[in-house]
DNA sequence: TTGTACGCGTTATCAT
DNA sequence: ATGATAACGCGTACAA
């Protein structure tokens, strides 16, 4: 009831009249205090709003029940699901998520980890392989355990759990390539320091290329996961190489973007053209039938990367790899090719 | 170059052939340090890979140069945005984000921040004032400054940065008032422990009551933030109470998935019917020039809250309140009522 | 079952 | 300008 000032753990044992030792213990469950001993100091804890000293018991324990993420920009909603479900899962077991974000920025990224480290984080999760050495070397050294969402690392140096970005964008390539489709255009995300958005553009060059179709230059454009850039980039597509069929988004954000700006042209979509594309947020699949996707269960990643880190934390196994499955989305709707 | 184990600062301070104090001053960039020396000492910092040992030294210094973000899920690209501009700031000074989310639930919200007060952070942030006392209580008691983001505390109780979410959606309302409209409908957010969703239903409710317009309670739907949610509000509002000309959505993401009901439907916007709300992150006016929207500046929200945080804490003075302008975007196309 | 005492790695206060 | 040394608040062997 009374708040004299923040109290200590030695407060709360002065109070209930027992010694640090025991006041430590009966907070934390221990079975070596009695029942009645363990109460009246809870009581006590509470009374006085006595709320432990993290930095003293992480000193003492040398764990922080606290997981670092380094990130790019959580405002693309592609990892605001992921964030969210990580710090969910995290939370539900006691951990709390302490949050680093890096504008794709390589440097940044190692001294963003580097902060996290220095806060004593007990686990870190990045996101994708693309990363400078120096930052898996300074993960290494901290000697906490890591997980790579996202991506997976088939050379098996890292824990992992992601998608098949190339394996699905070949299939979903393939799909529209089967409807008839040569003409081709790609929307990609921005590739440097980005290997999914890489890989996802690999996908599309590979299932073109076995077929014999050349992915021509000027029908590829990079754009920043937005939906703004995805507009902008659908404009100049379809002003400077006009004549594809076809176009594959790297995002869902860049689809819809794109699609807005076949609205506004009078562009019938499929009708027209077939937009096609990575469906990181469902937001693709919701806007509009219009669109073939691949469902990317970001939240899922978010959430299985917890549990993985939780597991390795509390000294359990897990998988070196996981992958998580994608789902190609078939609409009704997704048009052939104009004769 | 070598790398036993995680150095501590003695390692660094032995190797350099110095005593502890000076390895702390030499890093810490001590003017106290003759020039040769501190370069010496960092040096072999860098060479043994040394890391401080943040627990450490937040015992020490009573500050763990860490901000913490008590938060709505931000999954939400609302408060995605706010989230990274935080991150982002506060990174920028050096401290680092600890995030806590939670399912709009004021248990949750109060353990959520219980674990980041345990966790020593020097500030804390929320969303909005709709909180349980005894959060305030908890952060009060804790001793560390707070801010209030996105609402405004017109009673001075708390320092906050945020929008006149009741002023702006009066505005806007008698926007289409103004236009002739004169059956409403509203797809809110959910209002429930959320005073930024029932302010702005508030205030299309008073801009009504302004002109003797009184809201159908089945022309009233609320809605979680998301497009979907939006499109099945939309859905049940049309099909249950149709004969209205505007909807006014609590915001853009509720309002982008009216818009594709209605596109579905072959409604035309605005020639049909005329949709307008919040634009939190301005996506309904990226998506279609159909919408007339007041758009919040979320990203704006974060950068300021951080920035009035990083000022407090270095001991500088703000201002308690600091009200956010928003923008009312009148879209050419926003239709008058049918006649 | 409970208490005593030490250590966790750093900063800060004294001397020197 | 540098070096001992005492906190900082908690957990936990070890002793009782």
């Amino acid at each position: 009831m009374k708040a004299p000032a923040n109290p200590r753990l030695s407060d709360v044992a002065r109070a209930a009249g027992v010694s640090l030792a025991t006041a430590s213990r009966a907070l934390a469950e221990s079975a070596l205090v009695r029942e009645p001993t363990r109460e009246r100091v809870r009581q006590l804890a509470k009374m006085l709003g006595y709320v432990p000293h993290g930095a003293a018991r992480a000193l003492a324990t040398r764990r922080s029940r606290t997981v670092g993420a380094v990130f790019p920009p959580v405002d693309n909603p592609i990892f605001a699901a992921a964030t969210q479900a990580l710090a969910h899962e995290l939370a539900a077991a006691g951990y709390t998520l302490l949050l680093a974000t890096h504008e794709y920025d390589p440097v940044a990224e190692i001294a963003a980890t580097r902060a996290l480290l220095e806060r004593g984080v007990d686990g870190v999760v990045l996101i994708g392989m693309d990363h400078d050495p120096a930052l898996f070397e300074l993960v290494g050294r901290a000697n906490v355990p890591c997980e790579i969402t996202w991506s997976l690392d088939h050379a098996g140096h890292h824990y992992c759990v992601g998608v098949a970005h190339r394996l699905a964008s070949v299939r979903i390539t393939q799909h529209l390539l089967d409807l008839g489709h040569r003409e081709f255009a790609v929307i990609a995300g921005v590739t440097a320091h980005n290997d999914r958005a890489r890989e996802r553009l690999t996908g599309v060059r590979e299932a073109l290329a076995g077929r014999g179709i050349e992915l021509r230059p000027d029908r590829v454009v990079e754009a920043e996961f937005s939906i703004p850039q995805g507009r902008r980039a659908c404009v100049r597509l379809l002003d400077q190489a006009p004549g594809f069929t076809a176009l594959l988004c790297g995002n869902d954000l860049l689809a819809v973007g794109a699609l807005a700006e076949c609205v506004r042209r009078d562009i019938r979509v499929p009708g027209d053209l077939s937009i096609a594309g990575f469906d990181d947020i469902d937001m693709a699949a919701e806007m509009t039938p219009a669109l073939t996707t691949v469902r990317v269960p970001a939240a899922e990643i978010g959430r299985l990367a917890a549990h993985r880190m939780l597991a390795r934390l509390a000294g359990r196994d897990v998988a070196k790899l996981e992958e998580v499955r994608t789902e190609i989305v078939i609409r009704e709707s997704t048009g052939k090719a104009r004769a």
